[in-house]
DNA sequence: ACCTTTTTGATAGTGATATTCATATCTTAC
DNA sequence: GTAAGATATGAATATCACTATCAAAAAGGT
């Protein structure tokens, strides 16, 4: 799988129409203005949200959830994005320009804090190895209060 | 909360129908069955999956699927059983009466080994504070391939 | 520009879970 | 033990996020 990190839009985007290329895709409007949207907007997106978001700022596309669905699918499938599952609130996408991390989250206000810490990517390799696994992935979030939530109950009581 | 680690099946029914009582809720023989499979079975469980396995052991209650889920949740809210979450595969129960564990999963066959890690728990802690978090709960799952399903795709090329 | 293929948006369909509601069952007070 | 008042149940229906279908539109190789 190809390192992304860093990348400026005109790479990311030469690098998603080799992706097209190489599969017979066509290079379509709508397919770049996701990417675009995700780059330029670099949060957590799920997908009704960025379905908003690309039709009322192109509002000339008119832009079928849909397709918002398989584009999503199809950057994730080739790594240009990623996904991260919270559950009951659904699924958010992120684009893949930057080195993989984890994601801290506050159970109250949903806010998402990304971290990366060696030591524990090499616990879990570790750990997969003595149980026989080829490690292919992982899945870590941690779920706690933020400061701010933690001051708005205190100022609550 | 409580910590049910560890807890005989007596002990856990105790629990189970002290948490009845104060909430103003009824033990009923839906209730309890569903808490004794989960206990005799202590495996990994799709509401699905234990819905049938009910079904079959004990047909004389006609268990509706609806009882299943709202009995599922009912548990995992008062902290009697927990679930991990598999994305596409589904979410799964088990009882809640051993240790903290996580997961690592087979992507191939979908085999899960249980594993503690007190080195990565302190981590998380760590990284939560450094981040002004209270740390509430925490999810990780170890995505790879299994030895047995590393074997089969060797005989398989 | 033409022709073929892929993509699209609207719509309908899906599967897991939640809700509704009339009936059954449980708990408490006698 | 029974009656009264409560909650729980199963069957049916609804919901929600996501996927499949399909006719029309757009892409792109020539
Ligand atoms: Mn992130
Ligand atoms: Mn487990
Ligand atoms: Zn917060
Ligand atoms: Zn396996």
């Amino acid at each position: 799988m190809k390192n992304f990190e860093t990348m400026s839009y005109d790479e990311l985007l030469k690098e998603f129409k080799g992706i097209l290329k190489a599969n017979a895709l066509k290079f379509t409007k709508q397919r770049e203005t996701i990417l675009s949207t995700l780059y330029n907007n670099p949060k957590h997106f799920t997908s009704e949200c960025l379905y908003l978001l690309v039709k009322q700022k192109h509002p000339e596309l008119n832009i079928g959830i849909a397709t918002v669905y398989r584009t999503l699918s199809l950057l994730e499938e080739n790594g240009l994005v990623s996904s991260i599952s919270l559950g009951a609130q659904g699924k958010k996408f992120e684009i893949a320009n930057k080195p993989h991390h984890d994601h801290l989250i506050c159970s109250e206000c949903g806010k998402i804090v990304e971290f990366e810490n060696e030591q524990i990517e090499r616990l879990q390799q570790q750990i997969a190895e003595e149980n026989g696994f080829i490690l292919t992935d992982h899945l870590m979030q941690l779920y706690g209060i933020c400061s701010e939530c933690q001051k708005k109950k205190e100022d609550g009581d």
